[in-house]
DNA sequence: GCATTACTTGACTAAAATAGTCGGGTATTG
DNA sequence: CAATACCCGACTATTTTAGTCAAGTAATGC
């Protein structure tokens, strides 16, 4: 099994453009300034998220992402799958060859550890996690600090 | 997060402790074995799976590791946890200072996440696993593999 | 008492995965 | 035609995994 940076990345990235979902495409710069993470990490993260036709792009000056469905019909299993292979704890990725062409002691605890994780994934949609009342507050913190950070540079203060 | 061989070794390697506990203590080499894993590496698992205290060992010939309490108060959670770090999803193990010492957009999905693992794994003892028809039959096959194994090996038919 | 068994410890290593970077593209807009 | 922003593939440092190897120490039984 894979949880990592990478499918966290995705995850938070999908929060953001559903959060500042729009008639204009987001930029990718854009989500990687407010999220903290590198443009050209995000770039390889929404190729294959746009693979997965989780979202849409849109080319040339005013460009960026869609979400390609509503925010409710999109759910953080299938973006984590996108980038991160699979939430698959097995050994043998559920065939059951596991020990030596044979299943092995603990295949069983490990798919029904699979399928708790991937229920859990699959009932939580980006829609859910932006009602969140904690989702709303930290990303007004982090338009805030955006503001801050350009007043800063305006006034020369590099 | 990190579920892993190590992690998966650790608790199937418990399992079958489980399986043959007898009197005597069942030697490193008995499990290797048995469930195809590196005696070498057994004894790297081993050692942190006793400093943790779920197993306690006896030197010398005739000698080797005990369950350290009864199996149905030894939890798979605390198996993964000995030899796995922690079954943590979030990036900032739980600190909540996943963005530049705030919070980030997904940390409270994360921290769900990994409750819901924890709470799981925590839900099944040794004896649960033990239980199972499919492991006692998993188990008869590993003992009758080794049976034919040995009679190879008195044949001469290396 | 000494050979054997089996746990104990620490250092070392090959291979894989992660978490990116870099350098070029191409499509679109104004 | 210049700027924007997606697109794509190759490359790389670091970390982790999944072990190996060598040198012990403790206990048993002949």
């Amino acid at each position: 099994m894979r949880l990592t940076t990478k499918g966290r990345y995705a995850v938070t990235a999908m929060v953001d453009l559903t959060l500042h979902a729009q008639e204009r495409p987001i930029s990718l710069a854009d989500i990687s300034s407010r999220q903290s993470i590198s443009l050209s990490y995000l770039e390889q993260l929404f190729s294959r998220l746009r693979q997965s036709g989780l979202v849409s792009s849109v080319r040339g000056p005013g460009g960026g992402y869609h979400l390609a469905r509503a925010c409710d019909r999109i759910y953080v299993a299938e973006i984590i799958n996108s980038v991160n292979e699979s939430i698959d704890t097995t050994n043998c990725k559920g065939k059951g060859d596991c020990q030596g062409g044979e299943i092995c002691l603990t295949h069983d605890l490990w798919q029904d550890l699979s399928i708790r994780i991937h229920e859990f994934l699959s009932s939580i949609s980006l829609a859910d996690i932006v009602s969140r009342q904690d989702t709303q507050q930290i990303a007004q913190r982090q338009i805030d600090q955006l503001l801050v950070l350009d007043d800063n540079m305006q006034a020369g203060a590099c």
